[in-house]
DNA sequence: AATGAATGAGAGTTCATTCAT
DNA sequence: AATGAATGAACTCTCATTCAT
């Protein structure tokens, strides 16, 4: 009862986004190597001749969700609007893929109590907050918002907001949140516009 | 008698604050009943005489996280500064006690698997959010900030990055971003004043 | 279904027992935890309740074995022939218990791989080398056996008869070596008795 | 034809030997047919080409082992102290190539739980006792030792001690004990000579 | 009110073996 | 002749939970 043989990075890709998946869905917590195997359609003895413990597979998962965000994060186009191209471009991504900001959460959390994956989040963010900054500074040239504006306090609090978005709230508020900072970024003090 | 039903009670915030910690310090992931029941230095089935189940447990663990939280986020004091005072409020308790930022990230994660304990984070949420509006309003009113800002979105943007407290990252970060937050709700569009 | 619960000890004991028999009918190669709590009549997760590991077992199985050993090969009485006697007594433990021949065997091949178990074997086999020589010193002072022997080499001869008993062989060579020992032992230079 | 059956008896020879060594290093216990193969260098589907269980490649090292011991154990030459080479003989073997006594010892405790295996070694042990019964007889007659001895019950010790050698020990205690054997066989009936 | 002893269910991991290529 | 991929069965060990005392 052997099944059909697939070739070796297939399936190692198969097992990691089937973990992927389970960890969004259950979390750290609820993470079952047989689960795992099953969803692929594999014995449990298959997924450990791929990944010979289940932390090697959690590492599989980080990589894949690190990727993942990285390249949806790095700043692409070179439209005037660059910046808020980029703000939807971030809520897009966990809109349509869910699991992505869940992921997210979970290693997040899990980062101040693994050191490797400690410095893999941290660099993750620094990473995070330079493109970030960057774009201010790009767009700060072009004129699209405000001229003389402090990129890193800006940087970071964009970061956390988008950062925020990966724990579960309302969507509504998340919305409101993102108008606020491009309100603001615009240059506009917070006067009432009634939207929402 | 009284004092016997109040030596019960003793035993079981015992017990919920040794879960807390474990779970700040492990991750809903890394809690077991046996750990929590050696800190607190009984017996297993001790334990298991006042909460019947982990779940109940861990509910008391929301409770007591949940009411740690709300008390500091209730607005106090009738300060001018109101606001700024509730920002360095928050910010001071997650520093002093940084077990509630990690439990609360641990539950926000987990209020997503679980309805009962998602309807709770919602709520907290939402009280939350309706704190710091009326703040806002409050603070717009006295004329501590811009008259006519949007208290909605700006309520939202606050309680995100507030919020993103929870998560690890790079406290000199958190900071930048408390600092912009104050800079804009004081009026300021955004120029650069060189602190950070 | 919880079963009666037993003293500490008493189970303790029971569980060793029955690794001990387990060990000497089917090896270190068969020894299967599931199978010794089954002998004793509990759950699995008894034993590892009792023995963290398999291989805390194991050092109970090693202390008893050792036990038994000692008690037995400690030269006891104040015959004239306490040597024959000792001989003797060694011959009838292995032939009434050949569980403890087994168990012995398997854990002094052990010992080459097990540091530990290593100096354990090493000391056991000291101390009943100087034993022996002692009974030999004594019996050629009480005149039993002749005067003037070399007592080291004949005590590592004798040693190594005993040992020998442990490995499987027919009991007729047993029975031929531990006569031809004695005669020896009595002086007698190998001449044909026609006794086998 | 002829190069291609060589070839595949060389192969069931190197993993046979292969599998001899590890049962040497880590006994029954520790015996993985996977670390056998990679000791070869092969995979371990071709293991199984060659042997179909890992039972078979048991026998094949139980062939081997006996067949290296038989050769030995075989009394060659026609020297005037034969007796004596012999056991110099084997004592040489077993420290030039100490897996031998290592296998031997695993297969002797194997041998009560296997039947097969058990009538092998029994064999073995009787061929064993003839032969060196036979080498008494002789040396008997050519004058070389005691004219007069039971050459049964000698040969049964002689047995137990070659045996012992087997078994890990202090090699001093292995030392003393051939000497004492030596000094016996020649008549001397067993008193003090200082040596060791 | 508290505990030591016990357990069922299930966790991750291992291993000899199989099979298509 | 040789292999990479796959597996069933079994392994040790864990954990929340129970129960008699």
């Amino acid at each position: 009862m052997v099944q059909k043989a697939a070739t070796r990075e297939d399936r190692r890709t198969e097992l990691v986004l089937a973990a992927y998946r389970q960890i969004a869905k259950h979390g750290f917590e609820g993470l079952r190597t047989r689960d795992v195997a099953a969803e692929v359609g594999v014995n449990i003895a298959t997924l450990h001749y791929y990944f010979p413990t289940k932390e090697k597979l959690i590492e599989g998962v980080v990589e894949h969700a690190m990727g993942r965000f990285r390249t949806t994060l790095e700043a692409r186009g070179g439209s005037a609007d660059i910046l808020g191209a980029y703000l939807r471009g971030v809520r897009r991504l966990l809109a349509e893929e869910p699991e992505l900001g869940a992921v997210m959460g979970e290693l997040a959390l899990r980062s101040s109590r693994d050191p490797a994956l400690g410095r893999i989040v941290q660099d993750m963010n620094e990473t995070w907050h330079r493109t970030v900054r960057g774009l201010l500074r790009r767009a700060a040239k072009e004129g699209s918002i405000s001229r003389d504006l402090d990129a890193d306090p800006v940087a970071a609090i964009i970061v956390a907001v988008l950062a925020s978005l990966s724990l579960p709230r309302a969507s509504v508020r998340n919305s409101q949140a993102i108008h606020q900072l491009e309100r603001w970024l615009a240059g506009d003090s917070g006067r009432d516009h009634s939207s929402n």
